[in-house]
DNA sequence: GAGGCGCCATCAGGATTTCCGATGGCCCGC
DNA sequence: GCGGGCCATCGGAAATCCTGATGGCGCCTC
């Protein structure tokens, strides 16, 4: 039995399937398939019932997922406490993006970190907030940029700006739109978010507040489907200010006057890992680049 | 990194030696060597410094030395609940010997766990008390019988019976051995065992006690060859009194008439693998054979 | 009832990793 | 200066792991 068995265990034994599983892991259906047969046979325990509609954990296998999840624990921690005692600092950053690269300051991040730590190298991966948490939740990423609330206590986040939000229409919709109130809004067709996006909450909050709802013309995952959405003329939609204001001065979008409440952009990570010296040293490049005191763990752990 | 890094840098460690510990490990010399370098090469962090005479661990190495343990230690616990898990009882339990197979029983011993565990197999390695304790506590045996006192907290043992002693002799030394006091035997040339050998210790307490000390003419490793020993006029040696008694019969010995204190014939295991559930079927089936209450763990830790 | 889809297990072949025997380099002791 | 002990490296072999393809089974829909 190695880590790459506990491994495998732990993330089928939470995607309950073994193909996502095999994606999170990055390998093969065919290889998570033959790490879970061969942990069964060395311990002479079932960890799953398969099914039609994927693995379902046994009752020994809930048994064991805390055991392995420890083990796998006592690792991790063993190799956080081996970057606390590098020379210098060695590894890889693996950082969940939510919207653009200039608004997220990645350039002076990348700056920043490759100065106090030329060893550590960043890997930014495209993503949104709902997309995010659970790719941090699953080891898949170390960091990540998430907007909203956040009230996961595994989760640890700091704020770094507050991102102010407006409602983006079509320029063709000027006239119409002059002077609007929520029902009104709520009448227009809407590009939508995914529901774990937190443009979604402050659109969701807005007309509940007022007992109405948007009607739905099309979902887009990503800011730039939404924005081209918007700009085609398809629908009403929530972005960043910035981005809208630009959009205006170029003549490409229309920002409806409706006032909204703002959002906290945040850097997270998992709670246990906060000690991670290559989490610390983004974090504290993080606080640089905006001007935040983002608290640091005590050296205690190290 | 995967566990087998981590057996091998807590070896290496213990040993300081890296041809000993891929001995203790069952593999060779290059491959530990290999294991160490890609661990110090993922980690970033030298664990040895290479000296002519062996390994030394390094701060850092020493810093991780226990994170290394406490990763396996909680791997080990996860196959160990695993174990009490199967609904029949699989594997293999290597047990050290330090004595003839007769004496300690091990027909009857194999019976016993062979009726109540069927999947589950000896491996009896031969060696003697002074060997099995280091080879315990290496991970390199799962049970051992020893002989004598044992203080070591991380050792658990339970005694099966209590070793009657006795001196044995050259038949040829029988009229001038007929009536002698201690300082007398001490002018005899002796046959010693090693110092962990628990016979030692009670021929050093005879001495001791009259403040003298006896000759050694040779030293042997194994009980049969200190017996060839005093059977070929060597000297006088320590032996069980059911040995020496047999000898005497047969012509081979003489026991010299002199009281020693017992020794207790013990089973050992690790304590914290004293909860495993292959140490619990060997420990029953001892007491079984033995008709000693060998107290169980409670199932708590099931 | 049949067909298609989803899911896991298996297979054969390739790729990668690990191991091992041989050997070299360095240091130390005689 | 030589020999021995110890670790590192090398080349080749062995073992392990992965992958794409495919099959079997169960379920769902038509």
């Amino acid at each position: 039995m190695e880590l790459y068995h506990l491994r495998t265990f732990v993330t089928v034994a939470e995607e309950g399937h073994l193909t996502r599983a095999s994606e999170r892991l990055f390998t093969s259906q065919p290889a998570v398939s033959a790490h879970i047969k061969a942990l069964e046979e060395e311990l002479g325990v079932p960890l799953f019932d398969r099914t039609p509609r994927g693995m379902q954990l046994t009752a020994a296998g809930k048994q064991l997922l805390t055991g392995a999840r420890q083990t796998l624990a006592a690792a991790s921690a063993f190799q956080q406490q081996a970057r606390g005692l590098q020379d210098e600092l060695i590894g890889t950053v693996r950082i969940g993006l939510n919207t653009d690269a200039r608004f997220l300051r990645l350039i002076a991040l990348q700056s920043a970190v490759a100065e106090a730590h030329p060893q550590v190298s960043l890997e930014l991966m495209a993503g949104y907030t709902g997309a995010n948490l659970p790719a941090l939740r699953a080891g898949k990423l170390d960091a990540s940029f998430i907007s909203g609330e956040m009230d996961d206590p595994a989760i640890r986040s700091w704020i770094l700006c507050e991102e102010e939000l407006a409602v983006a229409a079509p320029t063709a919709w000027r006239e119409r739109l002059a002077a609007p109130d929520v029902p009104m809004l709520a009448e227009q067709p809407w590009v939508f978010t995914t529901e774990d996006c937190s443009h979604y909450g402050v659109m969701r909050a807005l007309f509940e507040s007022h007992c109405c709802s948007p009607r739905k013309a099309v979902l887009a995952h990503q800011e730039d489907a939404l924005a081209a959405m918007v700009e085609g003329g398809i629908g009403l939609g929530i972005m960043r200010l910035d981005v809208v204001e630009a959009g205006e001065r170029e003549g490409r979008l229309h920002r409806v006057p409706m006032p909204l409440p703002s959002v906290s952009l945040r850097i997270a990570c998992l709670a246990q890992r906060e000690g991670d010296p290559l989490i610390q040293a983004v974090l504290g490049s993080l606080g640089q680049v905006w001007g935040v005191d983002i608290v640091e763990r005590s050296a205690a752990s190290a």
